[in-house]
DNA sequence: CTGTTAGCGCATTCAC
DNA sequence: GTGAATGCGCTAACAG
C-alpha cells in the first residue's frame, strides 16, 4: 500500500494535524518539528492523494473563461466547448463562467480581466490580444495568486501561467511548405488573408508562412496581406476585390477566420483556373468546402482540447501541483479532404464511445 | 451541494446500506424497495462520486498490456509509454503488467490472451493480429467479462470493447493524396513498402492508398507490395533491389515500421533524382529522415495518447461507465519538416509543463 | 431482506 | 505549538 498521512505522523512521531500543517505549509509548527516531518515525508516516500484531500475539502474550483464576441465559428465552437465543460462541472468539481468581450478590443478585454480579478476565481482562462495593456492586465490577476491560462492566442510578455493553444509559427510554416508542394511548378502569386494583426495568433502565422516562401518557394510572390477581421463579409468583398483586380493568383492562406466570405467568394468563379487554397479551422464551411475541392487544406486546432486542456492546467496551477506536458500539448491537426474525422453534433460533444463496438469504429481524440 | 447517498437515502425512506445495494445493482433489494430508491435517485437528480467510492473501495484496477517484442521504434516507444503509465500507476490507481509476445505470430497472442484470462485482470489492451484464433481469444475474454481494447491495430470482428488507435484507412489515402500531390506533374511508378498483411492496420493503409492513387492519380503506377516484416535489414535489401531493378520510381510509401532500413538505403543513392517518400510513425530516425529531407512527410500516432486512452476506457469499461468519445480519438498527425514538435527525452515523457512561463512556449499535446 | 457502523485518506475545528 | 475528534461521499462488514 501507497503510504498515508498516518504513515508520515507514526514515522515523524507527531499527530496527524501536524502533518497536514507541513504539508499544506501552514504555519504553527517548530522548525524542529517541521523538519522530522519533512523527512519522514521523503524517506517513506510519501504522495498525496488528491482525490481524498479534495473530498475532504469538498473543493470546487471557481474558474472565469474570457471570449471574443462576434460571429466567428471558430469562437462559437470554442465556447460550445466551454458550455459542454461547464455541463461537467458537478463532476469535475468546476464552476465555470462564460464572459464575453468584443473581438479585437483590447480595452474591453483589460475591463473583462480587472472584472474577473475582483471575483477572485481559482483560475482564469483567457482568448489573449497582444497588447501592454492587457499584459499588464493579467500581471495583475497574477499577482493576486491568480492563475491564468492563455487560450488559442498567447501572450508571451506577460506571466501568464501556460498557453493552451498550438505552435502558431510551426502552423504557419507547414501551411506555408503545402502550399509550395501543392502548387508544384505552376507559377503565379500567393495571397494571404488574416483577421487582425492585433492579436498574435494571426501574426505568427504570417511570419511562418512568409518564412518558408520566402526561402524554399521564392517563385511564388506573396501579395500584400489583407485584413479581413475575421468577419464573413469584409472578407468576401476583399477577395473579390483581389481576383477581379489581380491576374495570376495561384494561391491563398487564410490565416484566420471569416472563411465563409472566403468560400462564397470563391463559388462565384467556378469554372476558372483552379486556386490552391490553405485555411484554418475546421468548421461546417470549411469541412464542406473542403470536400467540394474548393479548399486544399485546412489546418486545425481542437477547440474542444484546448478548453478540457485549459481546465486541467488551472486545476494543476491552483493546487500547485505539476502539469503532465504530453498530455497538454494541442496538435496541430492538418486536413484534407482524405482524413476528415466522422462529423460531430457541433456542441454536443457526444459521451457515446465511438470507435467501440456496436456503433462503427472510427477513431478518436484527446 | 450536489445530492449524495444520504439525499437518496432520506428521499426513499431507506438505509444507506439499501441505497449502496441498488447502486451497485446487488442483490438482496426486493423489487418494491429497489423501485422506490432509483425513483429517488432519478428525482434528485444524483450522480456518483466516483473518487470517494474508489476511496471508500481502495480500488485499483491491475491491467496487462499484451504487446509485440522485436526491434520496431514504434513499439518499443509505445512500451516506453506504458512503463510511464506504470510508473504513474500509485496515482492511477492501476497496476499494469507487460507482456511481450513475437510480432505477427497469432498462435503466441493467443497464448499470451489464454494467460491473461487466467490472470483475471480488470483489463487487457493487446496489438491485435487479425486472425480468427485471436478473435475467439478476445471473444474468450469478454465472455468472462474482461474488458478488451485493441491497441494501434485493430480486430473489427472480435467483441473488443474499444479500439485505441488511428482510422488506418483515412491515414492510407491521407498519404495517397499527399504523394500525388507532392508529385505533382512528374511522372513515375510509387512502390509500397508494408511489413505484412497480416495486421490489419497494414492492410487498411494500403487499401486507403491504393484507392486514392487509383481514382485521384492514375498517372502513377503503383508497384507490387514489398513486405518486409518491419525488420530494418531485410526492409533495406528489398529497398536496395527495387531500387536497382526498377527505373522510374518516384514515390515509395512505407506504411509499416522498419524505416531504419528505407533511410539506410535512401542514403546510398545521394545525389540521384529525388525520390517522394511518405512514411509512418515519427522516430529518431524518421525524424532525422524528414530534417535531411530524406522523407517528405511522416504520418504518426502518438503512442503516449493511445495508451493513456486505453488506461481510461479500460477503466470507463470496468467501472461499467460510459466513456468521453471526444477525448479518446486518436489522431492522425502529419508531419512535415515544419511542423516537428520539439524533441523529447524518449520514454522520460517529462511532467515538466512545457508552454509554460519560463521555459519556452511551445505547443502540447493530448 | 434491511439497517448500523466503521473506515478509505485527508482537512479542519476545537481543545489542550 | 500540538493533538484528538469529526466529517467529506461512499462501500463493506456485520447485525438484525
Amino acid at each position: 500500500m501507497r503510504p498515508t498521512v498516518h504513515d508520515i505522523a507514526a514515522a515523524a512521531g507527531v499527530s496527524l494535524a501536524t502533518v497536514d500543517r507541513v504539508l499544506n505549509q501552514r504555519a504553527g509548527v517548530r522548525s524542529v518539528t517541521r523538519e522530522k516531518v519533512e523527512q519522514a515525508i521523503e524517506r517513506i516516500g510519501y504522495v498525496r492523494d488528491v482525490a481524498a484531500a479534495n473530498l475532504a475539502k469538498s473543493r470546487v474550483y471557481p474558474f472565469i473563461f474570457i471570449l471574443p464576441a462576434g460571429d466567428n465559428s471558430f469562437m462559437r465552437g470554442l465556447e460550445a466547448q466551454v458550455r459542454a465543460a461547464i455541463a461537467r462541472s458537478p463532476v469535475e468539481r468546476t464552476s465555470i463562467s462564460i464572459v464575453s468581450v468584443p473581438a479585437f478590443n483590447a480595452e474591453a478585454l483589460v475591463a473583462a480581466l480587472d472584472e474577473a480579478q475582483a471575483a477572485a476565481p481559482a483560475g482564469v482562462a483567457v482568448v489573449a490580444i497582444d497588447s501592454p495593456d492587457v499584459i499588464a492586465a493579467v500581471n495583475r490577476l497574477r499577482a493576486a495568486r491568480i492563475p491564468v491560462v492563455t487560450l488559442v492566442s498567447d501572450l508571451p510578455g506577460s506571466q501568464r501561467d501556460h498557453f493552451a493553444g498550438v505552435d502558431n509559427v510551426a502552423a504557419g510554416r507547414t501551411a506555408g511548405s503545402l502550399m509550395g508542394r501543392f502548387l508544384g511548378g505552376q507559377s503565379g502569386s500567393v495571397a494571404v488573408l488574416a483577421g487582425s494583426m492585433l492579436v498574435r495568433d494571426h501574426r505568427e502565422r504570417l511570419d511562418g508562412f512568409r518564412a518558408v516562401m520566402d526561402q524554399d518557394f521564392p517563385g511564388h510572390a506573396l501579395q500584400p496581406v489583407l485584413e479581413g477581421q475575421d468577419d464573413p463579409a469584409q472578407v468576401e468583398r476583399l477577395i473579390d476585390d483581389l481576383l477581379t483586380s489581380q491576374e495570376g493568383i495561384a494561391g491563398i492562406y487564410s490565416l484566420g477566420a471569416g472563411n465563409r466570405g472566403l468560400i462564397a467568394a470563391l463559388k462565384k468563379r467556378a469554372g476558372k483556373a483552379h486556386i490552391c487554397v490553405i485555411a484554418h479551422e475546421l468548421t461546417p464551411h470549411t469541412r464542406a468546402a473542403l470536400n467540394d475541392g474548393l479548399i486544399d487544406a485546412v489546418l486545425n486546432q481542437d477547440a474542444g482540447h484546448e478548453v478540457r486542456s485549459a481546465i486541467r492546467v488551472l486545476k494543476a496551477k491552483a493546487d500547485g501541483v505539476a502539469v503532465f506536458g504530453a498530455q497538454e500539448r494541442i496538435r496541430i491537426d492538418i486536413f484534407l479532404k482524405d482524413n476528415l474525422p466522422f462529423e460531430q453534433d457541433a456542441a454536443a460533444d457526444t459521451p457515446l464511445d465511438r470507435g467501440s463496438n456496436q456503433e462503427p469504429a472510427q477513431g478518436e481524440e484527446d
